[in-house]
DNA sequence: TCCTTTAGCGTACGATCGTTCACTATCGAG
DNA sequence: CTCGATAGTGAACGATCGTACGCTAAAGGA
């Protein structure tokens, strides 16, 4: 039973792989089992099986498509020291992703966050909760830097989180829809002045 | 022929103003015919012919959104004076266009912006357009209030437009998304800072 | 080696998708 | 009043949607 146990594992993290890719440019409402299916070369049952339902298949790619974006961002700042570095570390890993993502088409959770926060349910719920927890982790490691003396603290740490993600999201479009390869350094640039101010 | 066509012309604008709505919630290419049929109490060949084929009925949709954000934000800005008196009301136009906007789920063009930005075609074309015009006034407005001594000439346009777009950006999730009431005025008063800094 | 479990396939279901077409009813022009 | 134009209806089409069910084949435990 462990072998193939194995082997399903293996083809439930190859469906979800693809459904990531698919999602981030169709989004996750057009996500369909069929296309999803033939891009895998799988039968609709086996494709829908491991997941139970649709709404199960897209759980577990926004799941994923979460914890890649941890995984790219967050996880490896985790080495350096909290505050000012951190952020730093943070910044550049975040840039980076912009400007060339796991996914072909830009922040994965910018666009979940446009298709979903009008419809109440599971995928918005987990999409809430990692926004939240993402600007927690950033508000964190202001407040670190600003109780160390790093970060000046007549900036509010909220103020600095909402122009962070805006510089983000803004660097976002321009990206992807602008076509603008200055972009990323841009952002790099601005959030760096944006704390440092 | 007169009076049916304007009665034509009332029918279309009814369903495009729909549209719209439903648009707003579920994206552009969740506007199914049939539902929208539904809504309107109207048949799919009613609904879709006065715009030939779905294709045509999103444009229209596309078209009135982005007309509505210019009429909600730009064209009262038209009355008064271009540089910086100009940006003042427009930021307020904007926030206000942010909280309480004429779409039901927040800024009708950033999240068609996510939605479209990873798919070529006539509909992403005109939210190119669409977006750059609005990047461009905004960059107008600066350069002019810069010209005017109103801004000081050491901060990039770009850069402020990025800045100002960016807060926009993250103010519509938090209201969509976090539901955080403080957002609006935070954005506010943060794209006031960015241009008096 | 046999037996149970299960991963995945193939098929079928009803519903809905976008599109087309014949038709009706209404309205303005003559 | 009559006639041509047209806004909108209703039915039908092939395709695809998500889901369910029976099946095959392979794999692990006995």
């Amino acid at each position: 039973m462990r072998r193939s146990a194995e082997a399903a594992q293996l083809t439930r993290d190859r469906i979800v792989a693809t459904g990531v890719t698919k999602t981030s440019t169709d989004g996750l409402y057009a996500l369909t089992i069929g296309s999803l299916a033939d891009a895998l070369g799988m039968s609709k049952a086996g494709v829908v099986g491991p997941f139970g339902s649709r709404a199960g298949l897209q759980f577990a790619v926004l799941t994923k498509a979460a914890d890649m974006f941890i995984a790219a961002v967050v996880a490896p700042s985790m080495q350096v020291e909290s505050g000012l570095p951190r952020l730093r570390v943070t910044i550049d890993l975040w840039c980076g992703y912009l400007d060339s993502s796991p996914f072909p088409n830009g922040c994965f959770v910018t666009a979940a966050s446009c298709e979903l926060d009008g419809r109440p349910g599971e995928l918005r719920n987990l999409l809430l909760a990692t926004v939240t927890r993402w600007r927690a982790f950033l508000r964190e490691q202001i407040v670190i830097a600003q109780t160390a003396g790093d970060i000046a603290t007549t900036l509010d740490a909220d103020d600095l989180v909402t122009a962070l993600t805006g510089i983000a999201m803004s660097a976002n479009q321009e990206i992807q829809l602008l076509a603008d390869a200055t972009a990323p350094a841009r952002a790099r640039r601005l959030m760096l002045a944006a704390i440092t101010r």
